[in-house]
DNA sequence: AGGCGCTTGTGAAGACGTGCACAAATCGCG
DNA sequence: CGCGATTTGTGCACGTCTTCACAAGCGCCT
């Protein structure tokens, strides 16, 4: 299919050591930190401690410490990390020193956004080609990139260098798009359809479906409310709120 | 702020038993299966099995049990589960009997795709309001909204009755945004700028970040590369690609 | 040079989530 | 009426993730 080459070392020190099979939650974790160091390196930072960059990525600082152990990390004691050469590392590990084409298939309204957003690219990755199955479409050109027909994708992936699919259709139509960019060697898979996608193994698929999110948030918002209410007493009561509310896990507070 | 109240029985058996807690990992998935659920009824299923339903679900058949377990289940030995008495049940624990208003702040590029996309409202939420900090967006009519500005928010608040707010802002608008938001009497947020957000306790953020997806992905592809590559020589080989490759958890491969 | 304060890296314990495997329960049929 | 096929619900063991707490290391100041 394709094949990929680390081109040479990463800029600086060892080149990537080994590949130490991170778990996943610590990967999970990476481009949040990475996201930080790079606000911290804009504001002129040269190193920063766990504290510091835990806070600034809104994770526990002994978690950020173990997650960079896992990766062999270069931090000084007494000191901190050195931002760019943490860069660096973290930048590596992910696989971002090459900038990966994406594909977006599905140029409807969220495709649309998709296409014209511009934190893909800031982040090394460039949307290499626009597809969708609508003739309509076709032809439309978002971004300065001409959209084209989905038949058309064999070609485009060999041209484009295609690493990544985008399926940003409607959900009747994700699970062909997806065999289609199986069919043409592409193993990694981001489905904003709400369905669920069947790949062969060694295909990776992500999923974000943004109903779902708001669900989540509505069934904390429907617990908040029934604690707030039941203990008060069963009719309606226009209960003054106290102090101490629930609290999730999903993001802490940060005092300072 | 506002008294929610659940609106009699959910429409079969017993009322609301009681918010028994559920795990974060079982509240996630809970609506993946109402998606399930709902393709099923459609296609005229009257009962399904763990095992069909985790399948349609893409979860192990266990785990869904286990899930559904949780929330007092209604299954019948034997039988399987009511589906419509299962939608019932997952739709009063996830608070969707009732229709959560929103309200979308940021009306850019990914802000316009959320304000047209339609699987909110198919999913029991009501975009009900648009707000831009940018003068020369307020006025435009979207999906027959109009875009306000950000600064009506107290008043929009309380006519539209807001239970959440999503944050499709650039990142460095997002904070001030959340703050009033927070300010009106928003206790669930759900943030696409990439940052973090600082809230105060019992508020909720949940974090759609659409770059961090695609870093995951890259990571992932980048040790596929490494494993097919590194094993046979260190130059540069186009070894055959070997039978087995790797694995992840993030979706497995349904054989059926 | 030596000590002191600060920060990293990590062992260990606990919490959480997952998956197996099986008992209990239900239906249909003879 | 009883039996077997089927499927749920769950106890238990395992693996993963998180968090605490502290020793080891580093730089700076005296």
């Amino acid at each position: 299919m394709s094949q990929h080459r680390h081109p040479g070392a990463p800029g600086r020190a060892g080149a990537v050591p080994a590949l130490p099979d991170l778990p996943e939650a610590t990967v999970a974790r990476l481009p949040e930190y990475l996201r930080a160091l790079h606000n911290l390196a804009e504001t002129g930072h040269e190193t920063v401690s766990s504290e510091g960059l835990a806070s600034a990525a809104g994770v526990n600082s002994a978690k950020l410490r173990k997650d960079l152990s896992h990766l062999g990390s270069y931090g000084t004691r007494g000191v901190g990390y050195d931002i760019a050469l943490l860069v660096d590392q973290i930048e590596s590990v992910l696989g971002l020193t090459q900038c990966r084409s994406v594909a977006l298939v599905g140029v409807g309204n969220l495709g649309h956004a998709l296409a014209g957003y511009d934190g893909f690219a800031s982040r090394g990755f460039r949307i290499a080609a626009l597809l969708d199955a609508d003739p309509s479409r076709v032809g439309e050109e978002i971004n300065g990139l001409v959209v084209r027909h989905i038949d058309e994708l064999p070609r485009v992936a060999v041209e484009e260098a295609i690493a990544i699919g985008v399926i940003a259709t409607p959900a009747p139509a994700a699970q062909a798009v997806a065999d289609q960019l199986v069919a043409v060697g592409v193993t990694s898979i981001l489905n904003f359809a709400p369905c669920v996608l069947s790949v062969p193994e060694g295909v990776d698929v992500r999923k974000v479906d943004l109903a779902i999110e708001l669900q989540i948030l509505s069934f904390h918002e429907h617990r908040k409310a029934s604690l707030t209410a039941l203990p008060a007493a069963g009719g309606s009561a226009l209960t003054a709120l106290p102090g101490g509310l629930a609290v999730t896990d999903t993001q802490e507070a940060i005092g300072t």
